[in-house]
DNA sequence: AGGTTCATGTAACCCGTTACATGATTTC
DNA sequence: GAAATCATGTAACGGGTTACATGAACCT
């Protein structure tokens, strides 16, 4: 049995703080930033079903005097290990290559489903592996032959700085944390 | 008929530049910063194979002397009349919140595949479309009430800062192609 | 009466991931 | 002669996208 994917992560921990409707989730999807992880019915609804076969989560219909009626969802305590689990993973290479805005969405979550020290280590991994990683960027892009367009070098030079910005901001958040403590 | 993937565009945009084996982009793909368009075989080899039906690029096979055989593929015109009208798409909002990996691709690509005017135009069309988006995710941002836990805020704030770097990124290159000009 | 929002689905299609498979050639 | 690299594939599986479909309730 492979992991939930990336959506239904979202969904889960979404769910986690209340429960909802698949109208309401993907009213939120579409209404917040989070937009990024599909807005389509197609994606939630099925997803959700998946969820339930699984018993990550549990729903029940409602049947709201004069109002239509709706199937809430909730997520069981299976569930919630699930997502304790998949929050808990590391930060790895790949991730920061290829999935970067799915270790965004595990740490938007961290602090309800594994608290505050979990959130402040995650950084720390974070800025760990991103301030190992960068410099190797920096010198693929320093080695670029003049026959490398101007454009090319660009983009390039634009996921550097996406990835500087970002260990700053780790760094500057570690630091929130570590004040709190 | 719908668009090639982007891992098609991807490797339409290599072989533009140069022919090439499924070999050799799997090897370029692994060893630059584009490995996070996949650098698995079950992706690419088959994605040549439909490129290929669609004629779009064109293969034959090599047999070198002593050598290993391979197929070499190489851009047709109507692959490159395909790559041009898809460098050529504008920014909308929908490829800033969703695929901004995609259109840093295409602007990678652009220089060669569209001439510096394009370049230049495609960042003018970002400027814009950025400048719009960032307020309201600072909107949402601000609007976020004391419930939401530090590591939600926090996660959205990554968002924005990436959003902003990307847009003095854009900025200060648009001033390079036109002071070039 | 008609349009909009609420609310939940289904089905076809495509493609990326993962894993497996094969054989030739170079290297130690 | 064994291991690593070159080189190209195939097959199962799962899930996201798009589009379509349905019906109730609310608003005007």
């Amino acid at each position: 049995m492979d992991a939930p994917t990336t959506l239904a992560f979202a969904l889960m921990g979404l769910l986690h703080q209340a429960p909802a409707s698949g109208y309401d989730l993907r009213k939120f999807f579409i209404s917040s930033p989070m937009k990024s992880f599909s807005d389509s019915p197609g994606a939630i609804y099925p997803a959700l079903r998946r969820l339930e076969k699984r018993e990550f989560i549990r729903s029940q219909v409602q049947d709201r005097a004069g109002l239509r009626r709706r199937r809430l969802f909730r997520l069981t305590a299976a569930g919630q290990a699930e997502l304790k689990r998949w929050a808990a993973l590391g930060v790895t290479r790949n991730d920061v290559i290829s999935h970067m805005e799915e270790l965004t969405l595990r740490f938007a979550f961290m602090d309800q489903v594994l608290g505050r020290e979990s959130s402040a280590s995650f950084l720390r991994s974070l800025v760990s592996e991103l301030t190992a990683y960068v410099p190797t960027l920096r010198a693929y892009l320093d080695a670029m032959g003049e026959d490398v367009p101007l454009s090319g070098k660009f983009a390039l030079e634009s996921g550097i700085l996406q990835y500087e910005t970002t260990l700053q901001w780790a760094r500057k958040s570690l630091a929130v944390y570590e004040r709190k403590k």
